[in-house]
DNA sequence: TCCTTTGTATTATACTATATAATACAAAGG
DNA sequence: CCTTTGTATTATATAGTATAATACAAAGGA
């Protein structure tokens, strides 16, 4: 379980974490019913608290990424939404929009998010 | 100049600001040379403080999306990349994969995405 | 039964980020 | 000169983030 840190960025490390599982899950390398590592072991591996590890799980927990059993560990569970949650919503209008101010191109970025939907961006 | 914020989310008030500008600018609701309001108008009509507003435009100005002159206020300026910005690809990659494991479909998405880009997502 | 492993919770501490408040400054037009 | 503009400074308060040191509950295994 190698998950890529950035400590010079602000995003919080519970974030990153939560992030990269994401798009782990998204790329196919942590398929439903997927063993996570313990949270001790994973804090330990990426040389951070325990704590932080233990916050982004609660978060993909409650998200609804991850089950969680006491003894059994945490698990990847697949669970398709009825409908886009209104964030993701605001992260993709905020991230087009941005690419578009930035002067790529319409076909140019329905490229770029379909190698990302099918390679899995990983 | 209505900008909408939402002080119960985590989102910080400068990032939602300089978001909605973004935003703007490319929905062409703020065209290249628009007139920014003074910051301390801004912070008025929103009910904040004046250097929250001042943040915003700090950052916006370091990304290059608006021009500040002491006298002649702030003003939007076009200005495309050369290349899409590392920060900007990962936004892009997280947010495809979140659209993919929430289950929405790559054609779906794509019309999602095109309808952002062409109808300016607001 | 006892030990280990699992997620979770508690308490305390430190540091950073965010936001506000009250000023002050520099620049330039009227 | 005065106003308006962006910017800077200093102080303060609050919240978020991360660490540290423990402790607890649950359940399987020796």
């Amino acid at each position: 379980m190698l998950l890529h840190l950035d400590f010079t960025i602000d995003t919080p490390i519970y974030l990153q974490i939560r992030n990269e599982i994401v798009r782990g899950i998204a790329a196919g390398a942590l398929p439903s019913g997927s063993l996570l590592p313990p949270i001790r072991t994973l804090a330990e591996d990426l040389g951070i608290n325990m704590m932080t590890v233990s916050k982004a799980y609660s978060l993909l927990k409650q998200e609804g990424y991850i089950q969680t059993d006491r003894r059994a560990g945490t698990r990847i569970c697949a669970h398709p939404q009825a409908a886009m949650p209104p964030e993701l919503r605001q992260k993709l209008e905020l991230a087009v929009s941005e690419a578009k101010v930035t002067g790529v191109g319409l076909e140019e970025l329905l490229d770029i998010c379909r190698s990302i939907y099918e390679g899995g961006a990983l």
